[in-house]
This record gives C-alpha cells, structure tokens and sequence, in this order.
DNA sequence: CGCGTTTACGCCTCACGTAAACATC
DNA sequence: GATGTTTACGTGAGGCGTAAACGCG
C-alpha cells in the first residue's frame, strides 16, 4: 500500500470516471486502473465494481473511502506540519466564468503565489452549466458561478454581486433612432453569451419581465467578442457595469436608460460537499477577499 | 514523500543506529541513508544531524518524529479496517531466553499463526542483559527476560514465575558423597548459564545468602548443554522444577534438597515505552497465555 | 585505525505511456 | 459503434546492493 496508490483510490472514488481521475493524479488511465489494481490486492479487497460500463465501488469500496480521505489529510497535514510552513501545497483546478477570469482570477493567482508558493492553482474558463457539470464530475476542486447550486451534494458560499448595464454603440442607436433596450430588442440584434452562462439568466429574467419578443439573437461564448459585437455596432446588449463606464470614457460605447436595472448578478464558489480540504476553505477565503478588492476596479 | 520514506525515517531515529534501522526495514544501509535523504529534501527539512559520529535526530526531526508514529499508525489501521480482518500484519522481533524458546514459544507462534496469520514472529534467543540491550538498540520489538526493566525507558508487565530445584547425577552425589547444594558446592564444579542470564540472578541471590564460596564454576550459554553436564556428572546446578522432574522420571538426574529452595524467578516482558503499537499489547496478551498454559508442561 | 554514514556505480525491477483488446450499453 | 476499463509490451527512471570513500573519535 503506499499514498499513490491512495490517491489513485481516492480519485478513481470521487471523478465520474477513470478517464477524469487520472487527470487529476497526472496519469494515463491505464497506469491509473494499474495502481488501483495494486492496491486491491495489497489490500487483498475488491474495491471496484467492473461489471458494468463504468467501475463503480463496492460496498468496502464505499467503507473505505471516507477512510483514505481521512489518511490522505492526515499526511498532507504531516508535510505541512514540518515544511517550513509554507502554506498549502498542490493542484487545485479552479472553474469560473470569462468576467471572473478577467477580473478578480490575477488578483487572485497573485495572492495566492505569494500566501502559498507550492500551490498550483489551474484555471478553467467556461460558462457556469459546463462548470457545474465538471465540479461534479470530480475534474474541478471548487468553481466560482453566479447563482447557488442546483446539485445537491455541492456546497455553495456567496461570493458577491456583479452589476450590468445596458450599452449600444453611438452608430446603432442612431441606426435605431432609440436608445432603450425595450425599443431596441424589437428591431435590433440581442448580443449574449449563450445559454447556460450566468449572465444569461438575469437576461431571461429581464426579458420575462418585460414581456418583450427578441428581434434576433446572437450568442457568442467570449465576453470580449460580444464587447466588440457591441462596439462594431453589430448588436446591443449588457455588460458590467465598471466595464461599461470605462468604454463610455473611451466613447466607444454609450450606457442605456441608466433607470432600466437588471438585476445584480450573484457570484457562488461551488465545491463538493464531501470535500473538506483545508484547500477549499483557504480558496474560497482568497477568492471572497480579491472579488471585492478587484470589483470597484474597471475592467480594461 | 512516501511511506516507505517515513518508516525509514521512524527506525532510523528509534534504533541506536542506521545499521540496525536497516535491518528493521529489511534494506542496506546505503539504501536506507538514501530513503532519509531522500524524504529530507522532499520535506525540505533537515532531520538528522550528522556532523557527529553518530546520527542524531535534529529538533525538527524530534518534533516530527511524534507525528509520523501517528501517522504510521494510521496507515496500518487503514489497512486493518479493510483487509478481512486478518489481525496484526508486519514483523515482529521478539527476545527472550532459551527456556522461554524451549517451552512456552512454540505454543505462541502457533497461537499467533491462528489468530494473526501474517504476522511474522522472529524469535531472537539470548541472555537478559544482551536482549535488554537490543530492545535498547531498537533491534528488538519485545523482549520476556527475568526481573524488571533496568533502563527507564524500558516498559515492564510481569508475564509469570519459573521455579528451579538443584539437581546432580546419581554418579556425582556418589563421587561427593553429599547430596544437598551446600555441601556439594564446596568441591564439585556448578554448572549454570553466563553472567547475565535471568537464572543466574537467583543463583547470585542463594550464594549471598549462603556465604558459601565456590569451589569450581563454569558456565555455558545453552541450557541443554548445561543439562547435559548435569547427566554426564560433570557438575551439578539447578535447572526448571519441570524439566528436572521429567529427567528424574528417567533417573538420569536427581532432584536435591527439595527443601532449599530457590526463589522463583520472575519473568517480565518489555518494550519501549514510546512503543505504543497494538501490536506489542496483542503480544503481551499472548504470551501471557501461552506462558501460564505451558508452565505446568514437562520440558522434554 | 575502527565505526558509522555517505557517495559511486552497475544492475534490475517496477511504473509509466502507447496501442490494442475487451466489455458493456 | 461509442465509451470505459483492462491487458500487452517496450522503454526509461528510480531504487537496490556492493564496494569504496569520507569523517569523526
């Protein structure tokens, strides 16, 4: 028995498969599926269930999991306890969306370099339905995405609000004769990230209230894409609002209707329930801290 | 850092030295001095102090020291918790005198084979003093030997009492002319093990009391050597109540004096008292047992 | 010079990845 | 046939022991 094969275990146990585990370990699946193999038969216990399409774990399997998690801490908090203290140590794959990655995620990559130089910290850039999917499929520690968790063995810690603003290039809305969102969306383009992206919900919440029908829509799944869509006069949409300011200073963009409010757009940091590594904890802690010290900061 | 690194790193600082570690982990010393090194600088700590001499533990080492017993301890419970309860795993080197080895030590094997079918007894087979100094050293796990711990960190539970009678051949009380140990002592030559030996201990006892000086000593560090003498006549001595009865039935010894008695000798086991194993508790119990189950058994 | 530890070096095992095979849905 | 896991196999690194070197008493 030796930790690899622990962690190989642990893994294995926690990711939807054996594909995403071994990512996790820096393995290829079949040196993964080898150590599990080892360690069955160092333990001389059938951990998984192959006969089916995927291994699944026994019931000694499911025993010894908490086990091994519980072994696992212990020994990183061994390394800890005599490494010149220098904080938390290992991978850690951080999902978040695009406004996330472009704002707080450097701050939050400096911080941490600086409180936990042996912590590598992996982004992951995507829209929050895929994020979620993969938190849960075990390729993510922990994932900042607005709105609480809709699986009910992740946990959920609010981590701020963002707010947008509806914007239009000068072209357009002289194009439109209108500089309303509720007279634009009848005969102009709706630029958006596409469905499954947090902001998109407080748009189908918008577009609900409103009672309004979408002209034509565009969803394009880059941020700065759809800025420039906005820009180009391609179509008007919603962006943050610090962003937004900061256009307008450039006159590239012009704000709408400053009355007509979307609502703020909540940001949760998302992690498994079952994983109560100090490592979540710590991030999440780091993560709150550079959300708010970035937030008042204009995106450029 | 692994686990075979932390037991290592455990034997090297609880044996006298690396030589004896390496023994303990079934390596070289070479390979074992490069085991510690290697899980130095995976820690990034220096744990031994090898300017002197010997190697010494540093202050951080010392404080790990604490932890990684923890730690192993953990592991082995990890194995135990899953592993079909198969009991106590691992090597055990246990020491003890050669009447413990010729009477009550095949009834412990076969017990523990029963009860903990992969624990590895190594029966090591020596005088008190030697066995209390490898216990010491590290080399031994525990040790049943006459009389209490003389080291302060040395544990002790009285495992039984071991009765002895003089004996002498038919051929040698005749050449005498006497039969009782005092007069006997005063011309013929007393047989019995070495300095150091538990049974030699009662013997210093009865001489103190006897103020009787020897006339001819000589001593040999195997009992059935000494028992042989015995028959052969070529000196007399005092040997295990049992095995001595057993010879008389044969009338190749008889008993003397039943009346001068020997004070019992009291056996103990011991081990490190940082040692807090349960395999060393197991281990008690067991002897303990087969002790007083084989005490009343004839030596053959 | 003896004893304890480390370094040098050749050897061999073990663990990895690629690719194919197998199994299930 | 697509997906997920295991087996086969060639390769390379790492850990082993022997033997020599080092360093303290």
């Amino acid at each position: 028995m030796t930790l690899k094969q622990l962690e190989a275990f642990y893994w294995a146990a926690t990711c939807i498969n054996f594909a995403v585990a071994a990512q996790r370990v820096h393995l290829s699946v079949s040196s993964l599926s080898k150590r599990i193999g080892e360690l069955e038969n160092s333990l001389n216990v059938q951990l998984f269930d192959r006969s089916g399409r995927n291994a699944k774990l026994t019931e000694r399997g499911e025993q010894l999991l908490p086990r091994v998690r519980e072994f696992l801490r212990a020994s990183v908090q061994l390394q800890q306890s005599v490494g010149q203290h220098l904080g938390l140590q290992g991978r850690c794959r951080l999902g978040m969306g695009e406004l996330s990655a472009l704002t707080w995620l450097p701050d939050l990559v400096r911080k941490a370099a600086e409180l936990h130089p042996a912590l590598e910290i992996e982004p992951c850039v995507d829209i929050g339905q895929v994020l979620e999917q993969r938190i849960d499929d075990g390729e993510l520690d922990c994932v900042v995405i607005a709105g609480y968790a809709s699986r009910n063995h992740l946990a959920t810690e609010i981590v701020g609000d963002g707010q947008f603003v509806w914007v239009a290039s000068r072209e357009l809305i002289e194009r439109a004769g209108a500089d309303h969102p509720r007279l634009l969306i009848g005969n102009q383009t709706l630029v958006s990230l596409p469905d499954g992206a947090g902001s998109t919900r407080i748009l189908d919440q918008w577009l609900s209230e409103q009672r309004v029908s979408v002209n034509r829509r565009l969803t394009c799944n880059n941020w700065g894409a759809v800025v420039g869509m906005f820009v180009a006069g391609t179509g008007f949409g919603f962006m943050p609002t610090r962003w937004a300011q900061e256009l307008e200073a450039r006159a590239a963009l012009q704000i709408l209707a400053r009355d007509e409010t979307l609502a703020p757009l909540t940001y949760a940091a998302q992690w498994r329930r079952d994983d109560s590594r100090l490592l979540i904890s710590e991030l999440r802690e780091m993560i709150k801290f550079c959300f708010h010290l970035t937030a008042p900061r204009a995106l450029t």
